[in-house]
DNA sequence: TTTTATTTTTAGTTTTGTCTAAATTTAATT
DNA sequence: AATTAAATTTAGACAAAACTAAAAATAAAA
């Protein structure tokens, strides 16, 4: 497998979690930064490996082989991630790019012994489930900051939108996976929510309630 | 620039310590497991982008930003099989593969960061020593053990050929880097040794004592 | 110094992954 | 149901990196 055919077979498998019937030419491209013309091309490849199953103008979903396939780059991704925060001392907002690369270095070995030496985390910096050598993930178990009930308490375990600028706007307010999170208030017009945050009062946007995980 | 010039890089960059007045296109080729014809059109790209300098049937040599570049491949080629051996567990045998792939991982905060945690280590598993930041190389004394005068006690630097081959017979004979070593007598006819590891007696052909670094 | 052998380069293809522009199919609107 | 719009696929082209076979240059041998 090359790394783009891994590039697409990563991002059919995330665009599958939202649209399990099948995945649209355009969203793929969309994803990769390319071209339908060309995502239609490489899905025929894709096809003739068995690791899609594709019908044209149909979408495509993963074959086992392919869903196979797109769960050990996503736990090389997201064991990647763990080792550059937690041994390298990178930020979460800045591994996602270096991951990206890593995520494609061949050998079963490697990953195993990475897995190891980190400790067999459940999670990568994220918050997002690290699949097991044989591809199990364990589910964990999360709602939306902005659809939780008022007055509980609970802490934060992932982010949904993992991009730099959200990422950095959790670290200004000092929101790390682990806070303590307890809903004061929430407004009608608008949801906005009042929260305590580590016994901190903060206000915040429904867009950013929208994109935490709580437990 | 792509892993396929970067391995040409690298290699030109081995070849010529052995080569420094130019690096014939058969050799490249032959190291890299390629034809000729590849070769010169390789050459003329990175000729084009100021890596090499090289006129036709007169071999190549790198520039000033070749060199640094190969350094810096060749950085980080010997800090991951560090990483590897020190901190994951693979023996030095195992890690020549995987590091030629993690060569190509393009991040210099990574490398860097990666140097800090091994302790910003003077050598790889094999004993070749490894470029700082900057490109510096601390030259490692060392003399081929089959070159020693007899009698005297030395230690393992490191091994000319990193051959698994190689690798395996000094596994299997208990030499590693760190062993103590001492000459103490050399066949006439052949140059083998008999030599003492460790306080273990054992004899060695020529063609291994030409392979292992002293010092 | 010719002749022969070796090395290196050129010319012409191939494969992979991409692109643009045009054609086709499906979906959405009148 | 017919028309328009959007999504998708085809056709044809290109750049990167490789190959084979033939030509040219250099080195070695007679
Ligand atoms: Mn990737
Ligand atoms: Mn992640
Ligand atoms: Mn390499
Ligand atoms: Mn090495």
């Amino acid at each position: 497998m090359t790394i783009s055919e891994e590039n697409y077979i990563k991002v059919i498998y995330h665009l599958s979690l939202v649209s399990p019937k099948g995945v649209n030419t355009n969203a793929i491209a969309g994803m990769l930064d390319t071209k339908a013309s060309s995502v239609t091309d490489m899905m025929k490849k894709l096809s003739d490996k068995d690791l899609v199953s594709y019908q044209k103008y149909q979408g495509v979903t993963l074959t086992e082989k392919g869903l196979h396939s797109a769960k050990m780059i996503v736990r090389k991704h997201r064991l990647w991630e763990v080792f550059l925060v937690d041994k390298l001392g990178f930020s979460w907002d800045e591994v996602h790019e270096i991951a990206e690369e890593l995520e494609h270095i061949k050998s079963e070995q490697l990953i195993n012994k990475l897995d190891a030496f980190l400790g067999y985390p459940a999670a990568d910096p994220h918050g997002d489930p690290i699949p097991d050598a044989k591809g199990v993930i364990k589910k964990i178990e999360k709602q939306l900051l902005s659809e939780v009930e008022i007055n509980a308490s609970f802490h934060c375990v992932g982010v949904k939108d993992s991009s730099t600028d959200f990422l950095k706007y959790l670290d200004k307010q000092k929101i790390a996976l682990g806070s303590v999170v307890k809903v004061i208030d929430k407004e009608d017009f608008d949801d906005t929510l009042t929260v305590e945050i580590d016994g901190k009062r903060l206000t915040i946007s429904n867009k950013i309630a929208n994109n935490l995980y709580v437990q």
